[in-house]
DNA sequence: ATAAACTTTCATCTTTTTTTGAAAGTTTAA
DNA sequence: TTAAACTTTCAAAAAAAGATGAAAGTTTAT
């Protein structure tokens, strides 16, 4: 395999599996292209790879930086600004895992939390509802802290957790 | 809150964070259903509280048969099918755990390992390839090897890595 | 064997998500 | 200022994903 041919592959997958995580396709790639560059990419050079709009690279671009795993760096001498991306895995790791956790776990445990907690549970069925809702709770719950745990080690999360789930 | 108002809160929600991580929101619906039934539920019984066709309540209950978490259930004297969920969270924690990593995780571990092996690194672009796509190979592989852990240790994996991590 | 009671399939329709591109907005240099 | 060089926005178009429902398929009881 040629290295052009690699790199498309690579690009091509890292998108499809964004895809099935639910994550856009699009941002998936972009992150794929900045992740193997050697230095900053512009938005041209973005759009002539990918072969996509202009407002397609801008918008994909901003939710990159949203999740704060892309930068803007600008070059003495251009006008156009330039991309890169957080190229550490476990700084990349913790950056999506803390961004999850905000945008859906918490929601998702509010939820548990208010409706595990409703108190007219007289019926059988009303009863299961609060046990099984409330046994999802701790789950999330817990799941989550892990999630935290992750960011607090930051360096090499995975490579001490390997280490201790391995005995 | 009263109960009809907290079940369909919890569906509508689990349907919402479903999408959120690439399962399709009925499908995610229909498994809230089923988490919280005391009994098996008939399709039409589904079709009802979803307002949903018989041809997406057969696919999606399907789907949900294909990653191991639902299950059929056949009541004497009843001609018509019924359905259940694993109800266990550990073990529908494993279920999914290795049904994404068979169908997502292995996958790209295979392009990884292929294009991080291409042998014509000469320029610097092409080494900084093979090296940014290697690590996420030794990434992806060791994050794989936790979930496989996790189908290890099968009951309570969560509290148990839960103390594990908090040393 | 027949028919009633169900379930599955899949071509087609509907909805949701993503992409486009041109106008509006911004920044910089002169 | 002005204008050139860029970027962002967003209404409209396109693409992708999901849902429908009726016909075909299956199973069971008689």
């Amino acid at each position: 395999m040629e290295f052009k041919e690699a790199k498309n592959k690579f690009v091509q997958s890292w998108g499809a599996l964004g895809s099935q995580w639910g994550i856009n396709k699009t941002m998936a790639q972009i992150h794929a292209l900045l992740m193997i560059s050697t230095e900053a990419v512009s938005m041209e050079d973005i759009m002539e790879e990918l072969q996509i709009s202009r407002g397609n690279a801008s918008m994909n671009l901003r939710a990159l930086m949203d999740w704060g795993i892309v930068y803007k760096e600008y070059k003495p001498g251009e006008r156009k600004e330039f991309f890169i991306a957080e190229k550490d895995l476990d700084e990349l790791a913790v950056k999506i895992a803390k961004e999850r956790s905000k945008r859906e776990i918490k929601p998702a445990l509010k939820v548990l939390k208010e409706v595990s907690t409703i108190k007219t549970n007289k019926t059988e069925e009303e009863k299961h509802f609060v046990e099984q809702t409330g046994k999802l709770y701790d789950f999330v719950l817990k799941a989550d802290n892990v999630l935290d745990k992750v960011t607090e080690y930051k360096d090499n999360w995975l490579a001490k957790l390997v280490i201790k789930i391995m005995k």
